[in-house]
DNA sequence: GCTTGACCTCAAGTCGACTTGAACTTGCAG
DNA sequence: CTGCAAGTTCAAGTCGACTTGAGGTCAAGC
C-alpha cells in the first residue's frame, strides 16, 4: 500500500498540514510511523479522511467522530447514531426549508422594508425565537443563567 | 406602547438577560431609557428580537443582522442580500438531503460496519472533503497556511 | 433596619476546531 | 558546505456568541 508524508496527504484530501497533525493528536487519524522526523501515512488514511468530512458535514462533532471511527464492534450504535442524525438532519432540513421561503418572501416584498411588510410581521410572529433552533445548535448547556421559558 | 424590564422581555423572547445586555451593546436592540439603573424595553424590541433569531437561523452572523436592521433607506441591498442567503440556503439544504441520505444507506446497511461496505465506500469516493462545506461555514479566511488544493 | 431579589457594570472565561509562531531537525540541490 | 524547503514540537492565539463572576445599586417586604 502506497505510503505518504503529511504534504502529499494534504495535497489530496485539501487539508492543510496542521490539521492533519491536529487530527492525529485527536486520535482520528494514525500515521504508520515515521521516516526521521516525519509522519508516513498510510493511503488509506484518505478514506478516513472522507468519512470524517461526513461527519463533520452531518452535524457531529470530532470528538463524537473519533468515537464512532474507534467503536469496533459496537456497530448497532452506530447505525442507531446514524439514523438518529439522519432524522435529526431532515428536521434541519424542514426548518432551514422554511426560512428560505421566509426570506424568499421577505426578498420579494414590494414594501421599502419588508420588515414593515404586514404579512411578514405575522410570519414572523409564528417564528419566535425559542421555536428555532440555530443551524449550529448551541454548545454547551451548562449554563445557570439558562434560556428562559414562557411562563 | 407597552413598557417592560429586562427580566421581562427576558421571559417573553426566551433569551437571558445577559444575551439582551449583549445585542444592546452590539446595536442590535435599544432599550428605550432607564428606570434607576434599569433598562426600560418598548414592546417592539419583541418583534426585533424575532427578526435577529430568524437571521440568526438563516446563518447570518449578528454584525450582519446589525448592519441590515440599523441600514434605513437601502432596501435593495437588503433584498438582495436576503435573496442571496436564499439560494445560499437552498444549497445547503441540498448538500444537507444528499448527506442525510447517505448517513441512512449507511444506517441501513447490513454490513457490520458500515465504513466496509463497498457501495458506501464508492459513494464516499464522490464525497471528498474538498467538495464539501461544512454546515458551519468557515469562519476566518485570514490563514497563511490555506485550506489546499489538489495539483 | 435588614434581607432578598432583580437589576447594574466590566473584565475575563468558555466552547470547538483549528491556526500561528518560535525554535528546531532533516534531506537534498547547487 | 550552504541554503532552503518541508518536516517537527509545544504553547498560545483566533473566531463568534455568549456566559460567568465579582462587586455594586436599589426598591420592596418583613
Amino acid at each position: 500500500m502506497k505510503e505518504m508524508d503529511i504534504g502529499e496527504v494534504a495535497r489530496r484530501c485539501g487539508l492543510p498540514p496542521s490539521t492533519l497533525r491536529y487530527y492525529e493528536e485527536k486520535g482520528l487519524i494514525r500515521s504508520t510511523g515515521r521516516r526521521g522526523l516525519s509522519r508516513v501515512f498510510n493511503a488509506d488514511v484518505l478514506q478516513r479522511l472522507s468519512l470524517i468530512a461526513l461527519g463533520q458535514c452531518s452535524g457531529f462533532s470530532l470528538d463524537d467522530i473519533a468515537a464512532m471511527l474507534n467503536a469496533d464492534g459496537q456497530p448497532e450504535i452506530d447505525h442507531q447514531r446514524l439514523a438518529e442524525k439522519a432524522d435529526e438532519l431532515d428536521r434541519t432540513i424542514q426548518r432551514l426549508s422554511a426560512i428560505r421561503d421566509e426570506l424568499r418572501r421577505a426578498a420579494a416584498c414590494p414594501a421599502p422594508r419588508h420588515i414593515e411588510c404586514s404579512t411578514f410581521q405575522k410570519k414572523l410572529a409564528a417564528v419566535r425565537p425559542r421555536s428555532l433552533n440555530r443551524i449550529n445548535p448551541g454548545r454547551n448547556q451548562t449554563s445557570t443563567d439558562k434560556r428562559q421559558k414562557a411562563p
